[in-house]
DNA sequence: TCAATAAAGGAGAATGATTCTCTTTTGATA
DNA sequence: TATCAAAAGAGAATCATTCTCCTTTATTGA
């Protein structure tokens, strides 16, 4: 996503173009791995040393809001943001905190099928995700 | 869960038999519905009035470390607890926060047969939980 | 271009679930 | 029944997040 894109979102959205809001959705784009809210801070105060803390999370609240990025929960008490908006699932470790994305239109498919053939009374499904809990076996991490 | 079977389990965990233990774990299982450290501290002090907020999350802690209960995520900062060991899913709404067990073993045969053939590259698959997100529709809440 | 104004940002205090520290009590063991 | 490590109690501390209040700014349309 490019700057010209998030500009286009927010007007999308009615949202007002800030610096801060588009310095917030580049670093979690930059950032990539599903960053914390100071991860975002850290990030940006490189280039926008006077931005606030509050700030941060207000526009994390506000681009969540209207769908320009998603909230992902850990098993910790840190809330973890994520600008990929494409339906996937979650890769994550416990021990590393680590979060991947994983696509995998197959599953999906097969979700979708399942799910249809067999409704759950008293409940209207409107998403599922998945949370693949386990390690990471690649050189960066052995968690 | 009866508390001959609570006793049980702490022993063979090496856990003391405390009241505290075993009224948390009792409260867990009565009050169901994975309910909040604060839920389960209401539900307490009814017949200990004197538990420190602290004794609940530490017995908490010390429950989920030794496989006795397990923590529930939800879009909220706020911890939930669950009594049901049984491999189980989870529907959610988020309207309401309230959270309801899903079992289904051709669902999780589907998964194992699905990720057994097309494994992960580089990953290390341990559980897989779905949060299946969505609105309650029978009477106690339309959310 | 500029004034009006609602929306957004800054600063720092407040919040609240959870954790920590320190002291006292207690369950298990012999 | 004494011993002692484990656990509980009390209350302070932590810290991610939210709130409040004031200032600044993006947008709009005259
Ligand atoms: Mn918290
Ligand atoms: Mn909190
Ligand atoms: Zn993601
Ligand atoms: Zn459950």
């Amino acid at each position: 996503m490019k700057i010209d894109e998030i500009r286009k979102k927010l007007i999308e959205k009615g949202l007002k173009i800030t610096p801060q809001r588009i310095a917030i959705l580049e670093a979690i784009i930059k950032l990539n791995n599903h960053p914390t809210a100071e991860l975002i801070l850290d990030y940006i105060r490189k280039t926008h040393p006077n931005i606030a803390t509050a700030t941060v999370y207000k526009v994390l609240e506000a681009l969540v809001e209207n769908g320009l990025i998603k909230k992902v929960q850990t098993e910790r008490d840190i809330m973890r943001y994520d600008a990929f908006l494409e339906k996937h699932h979650h890769l994550y470790s416990s021990e590393s905190d680590r979060i991947e994305d994983y696509l995998d239109d197959e599953l999906n498919e097969m979700l979708s099928r399942h799910f249809e053939k067999k409704g759950i009374p008293g409940f209207k499904i409107e998403d599922i995700k998945l949370q693949i809990i386990g390690k990471f076996t690649d050189k960066s991490s052995t968690k």
